[in-house]
DNA sequence: TCGATTCTGGCACTCAGTTTCAGAAAATAT
DNA sequence: ATATTTTCTGAAACTGAGTGCCAGAATCGA
């Protein structure tokens, strides 16, 4: 059972409306095509084909192969960088960035969860697909930290912000792994919770003793 | 003025002697070749003809082109795990992690210093080469899960784990990369006491609030 | 409808990475 | 020293990702 995609705003110029099917129908391709045949066994030629549009086409919406299977934690993460910077921050920083990781993730589509489950399943299985996203979350933690550099005066090196970004990514990528493992079971409110439990870990991972 | 390599261990076969000093001409030539040239204008085949083999050869020692310019970063690494896998733990887990790479740090050889100097000035340089090290990292961080994992007792999938893991590579990443900034002047010593003022950052930057 | 603008397909090209295999070199046995 | 076995290397052909170029098609604005 697949939840259909939802309909594309009838406001966009006729032009716009075709890119934004054509993204879709890679994305959606290569989730399909890599999850049947394996990333490596399937070839450009053939994703683009499935899709209906040429090679030079696919780099022109995408920077590389792996990126069209990942598209649906890239929406997440471009939904969160917005709302980041349009948020103005009071209080502890870390309790900010996980309330803005929250709503950005309750804004997305209702296509997004099944989408998201079946890109970490493809990650979980694709070395490559694995040190793609490796990378892109890294790009997300450097906006991250100008991004607050920005709002708190603070420098782009400032050891603190770039421990709360890495902190915030890997929280969520933790609880979204045990997430997906679980099948997406409980929709978005299992996954926000298994979220909260993981920043509440932080604090306690330092205290962690041996013997 | 470069620091000469130290010679090889004089006990080990002749194959083997031999197998080293073509590892390093090309882990030598990567850094030599794009330093000057750039990572990309630089092919295979002129960076295995600069260390007299084949490309052939050159896949023999590296999985990627990449892999030759990080060797001395990687030399670190492998030298941090398996100082930590033969480490009794007791006390706070940070503590011991934060130790067990001070100690790696000390006991590398003369000539690392430079190397890990140049490597890491490349990595700044080049795109490609952060990509390939983000993902090296990554590597790190999941043996030093299973290494603690094992230790403690604990499951592969603690949370604890994976953020201290996390917090211990971001912690050394940061500081080397002032190290390194600042031309490696202090020598390791210098290293290591940024390494000290990273981790002492982590509280604090979890206390950090906004306004 | 027409002209300007933007997008697409097709093609040729480069180069990283893989595979295969025959021959060189080192280790081992005689 | 010589023969034998094992391991390593170079050469060459191959695959496929990613880039650059250009002519023609689709869209837009008037």
């Amino acid at each position: 059972m697949t939840t259909a995609r939802p309909p594309l705003d009838r406001s966009l110029p006729l032009r716009e409306r075709k890119k934004l099917r054509t993204r879709r129908a890679l994305a959606d391709a290569a989730l399909r095509l890599f999850t049947r045949s394996g990333f490596d066994a399937t070839t450009l030629e053939e994703l683009a084909g499935e899709a209906e549009v040429s090679k030079s086409t696919f780099f022109r919406f995408f920077p590389a192969k792996e990126a069209a299977a990942i598209d649906a934690e890239a929406e997440l993460w471009t939904a969160y960088l917005a709302g980041l910077s349009g948020r103005e921050l009071s209080g502890p920083v870390l309790g900010e960035l996980h309330q803005a990781l929250a709503a950005a993730v309750t804004g997305l589509g209702p296509d997004w969860d099944e989408r998201f489950v079946a890109t970490r399943r493809l990650i979980a299985a694709e070395p490559a697909l694995l040190k793609y996203v490796e990378h892109y979350r890294a790009g997300v933690k450097d906006q991250m930290v100008a991004s607050l550099a920005g709002k708190l005066r603070l420098d782009d090196g400032d050891l603190r912000l770039h421990i709360l970004a890495e902190l915030t990514t890997t929280a969520f990528s933790l609880s979204g792994r045990d997430w997906v493992r679980r099948g997406g079971r409980g929709g978005r409110a299992a996954l926000l919770h298994g979220f909260d439990r993981a920043v509440q870990a932080i604090p306690a991972s330092l205290g962690l003793s041996a013997s």
